[in-house]
DNA sequence: GCTTGACCTGGAGTGCACTCCAACCGGTAC
DNA sequence: GTACCGGTTGGAGTGCACTCCAGGTCAAGC
């Protein structure tokens, strides 16, 4: 398999996989007589891992990293499984983020959509605001107040 | 409220601060009799909101348009919903990959600690690979011969 | 009055992750 | 033989999202 059908295959450009070649995330390809590069199918399986961890917010210096100790073969087992915990670490974090921000969505595209219906609805407190710095919330918006496990915050926008 | 003030409360430095004011996604704030930027504390709620959109993947393109939306008011509800919803189907699709990301982490690290712990664990094909190109797991990978940079190795990720 | 520190501006620099380009080479079809 | 296609290289360019800096202003504290 040449590059371009490593391409089309991975789905990655023949610059990025020249790319990724170049700063150690691809090992270095055999290459037949005229110098070009030939691969293996199994490269594949590698280049979708690299793309999951990519894909799943992994900068190129850990996937680097990760790709630099798997050259090392058994001896860097445990280092690897930590990495990997580390991002997995990072992804459940994320899950949890945008978990929370699809409410906020929902929440904003009802009261835009009521909006639109010509209803009256006040001004968007809703949860756009990290609870972190929790603004207490000033005099104008007392109602809202103490409601544990609902949204603390209010938003100006409208 | 100051700049330095403002930067504390919303985790922004300064700088970056006035860089969103340069590119239009905070308004610009009043200046006090010595030229410096005054911020009222509702700006909080807009910066958070925005800070969330960044979070979840939101590029500053879009946060711009959405920005942008904002100043002309109830005109523009419809568009921003729209966007919205955009971005909703992307924190949608982001939470499924994540989430898929998670199992194929989970199955990794537990095959690295029993590799650890000294079992015998066959080579993770299916961890790596998509469903969709899914691969029947060849015959046997080669013993690991140690040649750094010589070859691509033959199994994807041990 | 002087120092300190926060702030101001415009513009340059950074890091990531590619992406494009010029100039060249090798193999195949006609 | 030559046109063409798909490769090769090193290096330059791009877009995003800041981040830093020089050289200045302003207000308050000593």
């Amino acid at each position: 398999m040449r590059i371009g059908d490593l391409a089309e295959k991975s789905g990655l450009s023949t610059d990025t996989l020249r790319y990724y070649e170049k700063i150690g995330l691809l090992p270095r390809p055999l290459r037949d007589g005229g110098g070009r590069r030939v691969y293996d199918a199994t490269i594949l399986r590698w280049i979708d891992f690299l793309d999951r961890l990519k894909s799943t917010g992994m900068g190129i210096k850990d996937r680097l990293r990760y790709a630099d100790l798997r050259t090392k073969g058994e001896a860097s087992l445990t280092e690897r499984r930590k990495l990997l915990e580390a991002h997995r670490g990072k992804v459940v974090g994320d899950i949890a983020r945008l978990t929370e921000m699809l409410d906020v969505l929902d929440d904003k595209i009802d009261r835009y959509r009521r909006m639109e219906a010509g209803e009256t609805v006040d001004p968007a407190f809703e949860s756009c605001a990290r609870t972190e710095h929790g603004a207490p919330p000033s005099k104008e918006a007392p109602k809202h107040e103490h409601r544990p496990g609902a949204r603390p915050r209010a938003d100006a926008e409208t």
